[in-house]
DNA sequence: GGGGAAACCTGACATATGTCAAGTTCCTCT
DNA sequence: AGAGGAACTTGACATATGTCAGGTTTCCCC
């Protein structure tokens, strides 16, 4: 079997269940009545992605919604020159792409499978059908919104008034939560599901200077890289790099 | 009479009507049906604020939001060590506070007038009241949530692509749009509504960045500032900035 | 008009980070 | 296993920007 690359086409799968679908219970769509999860269970498409595929690409017309069964997404925002920033992460159980599908109908970021990813998607019409037989349905992507705009607005904070180092502890703290896993001597370890180039362009930085950054943070003893595996022996000394001492 | 300050109280002035204030036919509320203006004719309270005063503060409860009818507002975002960034501005016309309302009851931005300003609030239980007989309503807001999110996530990316410089031609232009006036020898003039301090938390910059970057805009004839009055001799200049030569 | 505070500017200096150019390691495919 | 390439690291260097300290201008209130 070739290799999937970002040009292999996604794979449709056999279609999961909406009703026992553990995810819609947790998310927007739990306010859904019955018969208009049989709408849901229709009309969706179920696809899997390999790492490095594209979920969609910022510029495409916004045809519907995502919602992710497994695996993580990266969402990307790129310039006219090609800089490109990974805006944020979206995992299992999250929905995906109704930020852009309310605003205009174009895409204003990429979004690209981080891990092997099985993805439903929900086309314009359905949406519409069940936003208008359920306004619960609205107000629940509203709050969502809501909330994402508040994380935009948090990073653009921390971007301008952390330094780069501070916002990597953040980073690994963060990532620490879904991917991290406790050792016997204490110590936690994990494999980063994101590349050295992701790194930066979280940060907003280069791969160089997350090189040096990496570099003294085991200099200081915070945590120790190889490739994508870190460990971070002492969750404390990477709490203090976010809240500098004395204060 | 006392000069205004940040903690004088907003003056609550006699009411304008919902019925034929131009603004409400151009904002989410242009859904509503006579009888929800009604609704709202009777439940907003009007009040005025100084240059300086807040109309919210980040850490407050949330208890509905507010429309401008004249004035602009900066919206600022602080973090636990006093740290500002400047991230939105908003002008009559709009809406304010919904992000917080609906995201969970708790301002996460201030609210600060920086010209005299006159305000409609409307409180929690008359928007869900209005919310509950008009979905058209939620999905205003949503669209408004979708934009203001793209416009946080240009932000984020234009801060880790783009230099200072850049940004501050990005800023001149937009703000162009809204207080240049056109001379008679075709430049343009405008009155800034931003000090120093403003411009470097929107820039994410220092108040001395912002005046070297000043200098240099001077040194090569793109802007002239004395104090807050811009002169912009050449558009195009401008428009060079942000548009890199040769590319 | 004068005093005082706030806003603003300037210079010298430190430093974090970008840039460029080699290396090295790691992974994948044949 | 070996070849090739991608990912990653390292070093030298340039530079934008922060920091600090001092000075000037502007604005407001008495």
């Amino acid at each position: 079997m070739a290799k999937p690359t970002d040009r292999t086409p996604p794979v449709s799968v056999a279609a999961p269940n909406c009703f026992s679908c553990q995810w819609r219970q947790r998310s927007e769509w739990c306010v859904l009545a019955r018969e208009d999860v049989q709408i849901l269970n229709e009309h969706k498409i179920t696809s899997t992605f390999e790492p490095g595929q594209h979920v969609f690409r910022q510029g495409e017309p916004c045809n519907g919604v995502y919602s992710i069964v497994a695996g993580t997404l990266a969402i990307r925002k790129a310039d006219v020159h090609g800089n490109a920033v990974l805006v944020r992460m979206r995992h299992e159980g999250e929905t995906l792409g109704y930020r852009d599908f309310f605003a205009g109908g174009v895409f204003t970021t990429s979004a690209e499978a981080l891990e092997p990813a099985r993805i439903c998607f929900i086309d314009k019409r359905s949406v519409r059908a069940l936003l208008d037989r359920n306004p619960a349905l609205g107000l629940g992507f509203l709050r969502r919104l809501a909330s994402d705009l508040q994380k935009a607005e948090d990073a653009l904070l921390m971007s301008s008034v952390l330094t780069t180092r501070t916002r990597m502890a953040h980073l690994l703290l963060s990532l620490k939560d879904r991917y991290a896993i406790a050792q016997d001597d204490g110590s936690l370890t994990m494999r980063l599901p994101l590349s050295r180039q992701d790194i930066a362009d979280i940060l907003g930085s280069r791969t160089e200077t997350v090189a040096r950054i990496i570099q003294a943070l085991e200099k200081d003893g915070v945590a120790r890289f190889s490739g994508r595996n870190v460990i971070m022996p002492d969750l404390d000394l990477l709490l203090d790099e976010i809240e500098p001492a004395g204060d």
